[in-house]
DNA sequence: GACTTCCATGCAACCGGTTGCATGTCAAGT
DNA sequence: ACTTGACATGCAACCGGTTGCATGGAAGTC
């Protein structure tokens, strides 16, 4: 059986140490302050009685706790691990800790958790989120907020600009000859979804391209198999899916059907989460999610210490990976 | 610009209703201690004051703030967003907020990530910890502590026994008639990868049926890729593979090698990360982390109501997911 | 009408730190 | 010898709530 030791306070190390309960606050936060032989037989006194610091009252006289908040919409969707794991590393950097959220996708959920976490963190990190505009305006009144892929006149956002990467992939396929493509579409609400069909568009108007948009709904593996006949009766030579798992079921739907990638049909996915674990090796844009995530927190922290808002847009370029699925129009 | 509202105290909201703090404090916590009449005019002013209780101040007094925490190896590891989001599910049921830790595989990092935590969680929860059984049980004599698949006496656990899907598996294959399997190993000092390769070999004796193994190394989709010329070599007939990741590369190198599954050979996966991600859809083993997440995050809960700490072994079996890359050997 | 009982509310101590200001000591300056 | 200043330390208020106990008035009992 394992007993729990009882917190040992300040007061107990100032009396073993035998001076004041201020001075064994400053010996742990200010001892410059204080003659280097009594910081000693403070520490001394402390060690002894195991003591350590309590988090809530400090935060509570201070005000500062130390914590940061980081919420996104699904954290079982590979686009977002890498961003918590970079946000983290830099929060750890200033010796911050992340408070993580996770909102299935569901605004009521998030406004939720955005008031809970509010009490319990200095500022918070907003990962696409689901809310409207006025609910953001509303927190950012209230806490300091950074979003990332949310473009918010007068919030400090990270965007992750996947237009650039998109128009790559457009270029890339019309260099190969594709003069008819498929934009395989996300869900509608999706501010990168916009972003992707909108860059697309633009283009392929450019080079000349004909572009149609088949609607995958969900962005999930299913719906883009789902949506391959779609694909296929526009007499298009190539796609571009929203994202990697779309691209990904869009191979599956296509390796049921015997089309053959990349020599009947070039696809290009988003995102570039799978890496390379697809057969064949998926071509698709890179997410810089990672960038997203240490930008966003270094700059909330950078916000805290200076105390004030700027009004910051970070703006992170994306870039074509070419792997196995495009090639040369037939 | 935005400007930052600054907090409203029980004691504006106590002047503004013509009340003692007490009361204000009562309404919020056990108002069926003040007449309805005094609850509503509290209420009133609360809101219109813009009143919000502080988390860190009611925390400090009470002892409890409402937060657990949860600290996992690698949060990019497809093992894990599962279980962090029922982890999180189970946590909101109780009002309750999760603090995220990620160690990167580093005891270090975790030793350090436990303290930081310490202060400002009632308990915590340690996924496939790193760290040493003393540490564990040193961090147990401090806080409240569940574990996920690590197995020490007196510390209440959650244990994913992987060995009883792999066991269904090679009944499955040996059903289907397979006499002759390889299994595709992880790395050779994962506790899990023993586990399997255990369970197999136990499976296929009492079944008749051989076994050999072949390395993949790294657990990763190259190694699965670049294990298939060897698996071909045992002239077996079906596989099981360390991980969904190794088996998804074995595939991807079946695919190049024009080897068609499951046609000429039967493949089992581990983990059952990927879904039904892979074309064709993976035959896995489950591998429960969501119900581990959520069942550790309910049993650390009770602890800290009950204020005792029973000593728990909670075992998950796992099972078969039959999909489409199984079939009667030819 | 006096006495008990009960309920709503207030008072004040407390949670465990931090911090502005006061105090005391000692050495240097004149 | 007296002032001055620097420095180390203590005192006490404060952060924003919670909670045990005291109090006072209304209702109930004989």
């Amino acid at each position: 059986m394992i007993k729990r030791t009882k917190g040992v306070t300040i007061s107990q190390v100032a009396d073993a140490a035998g001076v004041a309960r201020s001075s064994v606050s400053r010996a742990f936060t200010r001892p410059d302050m204080l003659s280097p032989e009594t910081v000693t037989r403070i520490m001394k006194a402390a060690e002894a009685l195991g003591y350590v610091p309590n988090h809530t009252a400090r935060a509570l006289s201070t005000g500062r706790h130390g914590n940061v908040g980081l919420i996104v919409p699904d954290i079982a969707n590979p686009f977002f691990p890498p961003l918590i794991q970079a946000a983290q590393l830099e929060a750890d950097r200033s010796d911050f800790c992340i408070f993580l959220g996770n909102t299935e996708e569901n605004p009521k959920q998030e406004d939720k958790l955005v008031g809970r976490f509010a009490g319990q963190v200095e500022g918070l990190v907003l990962a696409s989120s689901r809310l409207s505009d006025e609910r953001i305006r509303a927190h950012a009144g209230q806490l300091p907020l950074v979003l990332i892929n949310r473009d918010i006149d007068g919030i400090p956002r990270v965007l992750i600009d996947s237009g650039s990467g998109v128009r790559e992939a457009v270029e890339h396929l019309a260099k190969l000859g594709h003069r008819r493509i498929v934009y395989v579409s996300g869900p509608s609400n999706s501010w990168s979804n916009k972003q992707r069909r909108t860059a697309i568009k633009a283009a392929a108007s450019r080079l000349d391209i004909v572009v149609e948009t088949v609607p995958a709904v969900l962005a999930s593996y299913n719906s883009g198999r789902n949506a391959v006949s779609a694909i296929l009766a526009t007499g298009a030579t190539a796609a571009v899916a929203f994202d990697d798992l779309t691209a990904q079921g869009v191979l599956a739907g296509f390796s049921e059907k015997r089309v053959s990638v990349p020599g009947d049909f070039s696809l290009i996915g988003c995102d570039d989460v799978l890496g390379a674990v697809t057969y064949p090796a998926l071509t698709s844009v890179s997410n810089r999610s990672t960038e997203a995530g240490r930008v966003a927190v270094s700059l909330l922290l950078d916000m805290l210490q200076s105390r004030a808002i700027r009004d910051v847009r970070y703006v992170l370029e994306t870039h074509l990976v070419v792997r196995n699925t495009t090639t040369a129009a037939r």
